[in-house]
Order: C-alpha cells, then structure tokens, then sequence
DNA sequence: TCCATCATGTAAGGTGTTACATGATTGC
DNA sequence: GCAATCATGTAACACCTTACATGATGGA
C-alpha cells in the first residue's frame, strides 16, 4: 500500500511521469522510502487498472514516449483515506541493529570497521537530509500545510540520526578505552 | 537474508525449536525485527536443506512432535561472514514517516489524532526497550560479548524513540498556540 | 463454552529485487 | 570507443503476510 500512498502522492502536486517519479522517490523522499525502476512502472499499471490515475503518451525524437501520469478525483479520495487510516502496529526492520545485535559472532576487528563506515555514512545522510531542510525553508511556499508535514517527517528522520551517532560515538570511545 | 541470520544467531546460543524461534524474535530481538509463524516455519526449511542446521524431533503427548533444531558447523560459519559482510546502503522504509510526509492530504483533525497515538505508542515501546535494557544489565551474564552489542543495539533504538518523541511533542505543542 | 497456548504447516497472494532488453543522445 | 542519461518495460525470483487447517490441554 506504502509506495501506492508515495506515488499518489506525489502525482497529487502534478502530473509526472514514471521516471519522474523515480527520481522523485530518490530525491525528495530517499530518507523515508525507496523503490526501484521495475516496481515504479508495475505499480503505476495497477494504479491505471484501479482508476486511481490515467495516462497520456508524449511522443519524443530518439526516446520511447513519456508515459505523463495524471491522479484522478478518485485517486485523490483514496490517497485521502490512506493517509487517514488508522496507523497500524509499525513493522519494525532494520538489518544494520540486526547485525550490530549479533556483531559478537562477527571478527572484531571487522565489525568496529563497520561500525565506522555506518557511522560515517549516517553522519552524510543527514548534511543531505539537513541540506533538504534549508532548502524547503529558504523556499517561500504557497502550500504552507504540505510543508509543515514534509519538515516534521524530515526533523524526526535527522533526530534519529543524530541519536544514532551518538551512541556509535559512545560505543566507539569507550571500546577503546576500557572494555564495557 | 535478514532473518536466516536472526536465526542462526538465535540456534547459536542454544538450539530450539520454530515456536520457540518465534517468541524470542517477538521478545528478545522485537524492537529490530518481525517475523510470522509461516515464514520462519519455511526459512527453517531452507537452512535445513543448505546444512546450516540439523532437526531432531521430539514426540510429546497429545502435541505434534517439537522440532528441535540444532546449528552446524556450516552453519556457524555462515553466520561468520553473514555478519561480517560490509554493511550496503541501507534500504529505508518507514511507513508512518511515509504518511507523516503527506499528512496534508488527510483530514487534519485525525492526523492530529492518530499522531498523538503515536506518540504513546513509541512511549511504550521505549519502556518496554528500558525494561529489557535493565533486565540485560541485571544479569551478570556469562557472554560479556554478547551483551555489549544487544545493548548497543537496544539502545541505539531507544535513544531514537526518544529522538522521535522530542519532535513530535514539539510539533503538537507548536501546533495548538500558533502557526509554524 | 469459549478462548488462549502449544506446535507445525500449506496455499495464495502481495511486495520488492536483480538481471536483462531496447535504443537514441550527450559528454569524456 | 565507452559510459551515463533518458525512458519503459518483462521475467524470474526472494521475501513476507493472511487465511486456513489440525488437534490436544488448561483456564475464565
């Protein structure tokens, strides 16, 4: 239902085409959901069948003809009564704690290598995250509501990071130090 | 690949059966990853046929037989290198961000309210995390390994539920005086 | 009586990834 | 000449959920 909610919602600002909305996905929502090529276009052929969209071709010299996606009145009341539905029990699953959980079956000298790169690579995330950020406030916006969601989602996002690096930090010092 | 390390993590310690398998992924493990009945029934399966463990049955009265599973030395190599392997660009997927994100397509009245519930949703979570933190830490424990990373794990969780809490409160609070 | 717990599983379907195919244009 | 970008898609597979089936024991 996830990426279904992603793309209507997205399409709900304005029309966009499959690889639009690709880049869209990889761009303005990375931090939250992800979704490759293949399951893009399937998913937009389910939500053609549902009559949540429909779709025009643009002819193009040299490339295959853009595929311009358009949400209907009854995509933008479905889209309306995901975002309303009750949040459900959060699945939880996330394969880096995962292995941080059992890192003592791991070689030690490997897993705090690891434990480093991870750290780095959240540490780059969230200056793209908080770069994101800047961007959304210097811009003045007219759909003042949209914004309020899109920074709170980003704030909470850049918060968790901010909490995981400091406990990696933590961890990082103190193993090197002292043991526990 | 994700939950055949799950459990061969969990056989390393002690062998056990399905149903065992799933109360501790449900308990121990709750707060990183989920898994039904039927999929770990048939990921047993598959790691009984690749070698990483061996089964035994156990008769009981008026039960079917118990399934005891063993890990083997495949196995625990298996495990080895799954864990050791460099952590790739983690997939995000979180879907109450997700719909945090188009918030301003619902109806504004129960976004506020399913927010709330939200909120007292990751307290309790938190507290459920706390309460397994201060169980870990009362043990004496004979894996002083072991539990160094359960609890760097645990408490990466925790401090980003409590990153999360932050920013929702604050959202709410802002909310309910004035605009933005 | 009805529900929860114990214990394992099958079947069907939804979601997501990887590999592959096509073919023109632009830049190194 | 080679890789990246634009643009869409099929096929095969892996992962995960939901509904259902079985059948005994023990507690409200």
């Amino acid at each position: 239902m996830s990426l279904r909610l992603a793309l209507l919602g997205l399409l709900a600002v304005e029309p966009a085409s499959g690889y639009d909305l690709k880049r869209a996905i990889n761009r303005s929502t990375f931090f939250i959901w992800n979704a490759t090529g293949p399951q893009i276009y399937t998913t937009l052929h389910k939500l053609r069948e549902e009559g949540f969209i429909t779709s025009e071709a643009l002819p193009q010299h040299g490339k295959p003809d853009k595929q311009i996606h358009t949400i209907t009145e009854e995509g933008r009341n479905a889209l309306a009564q995901f975002v309303s539905q009750p949040i459900r029990a959060a699945v939880t699953r996330d394969e880096v704690l995962l292995r941080i959980f059992f890192g003592s079956f791991a070689d030690q000298h490997a897993i705090r290598h690891e434990l480093n790169a991870y750290l780095e690579r959240i540490r780059e995330e969230r200056a793209a995250m908080e770069a994101t950020e800047a961007r959304i406030l210097a811009h003045p916006g007219r759909k003042h509501e949209a914004r309020r969601f899109q920074l709170l989602s980003l704030r909470i996002k850049v918060a968790q990071h901010k909490a995981t690096e400091e406990q990696l930090l933590q961890f990082l010092a103190r193993e090197s130090v002292t043991s526990d």
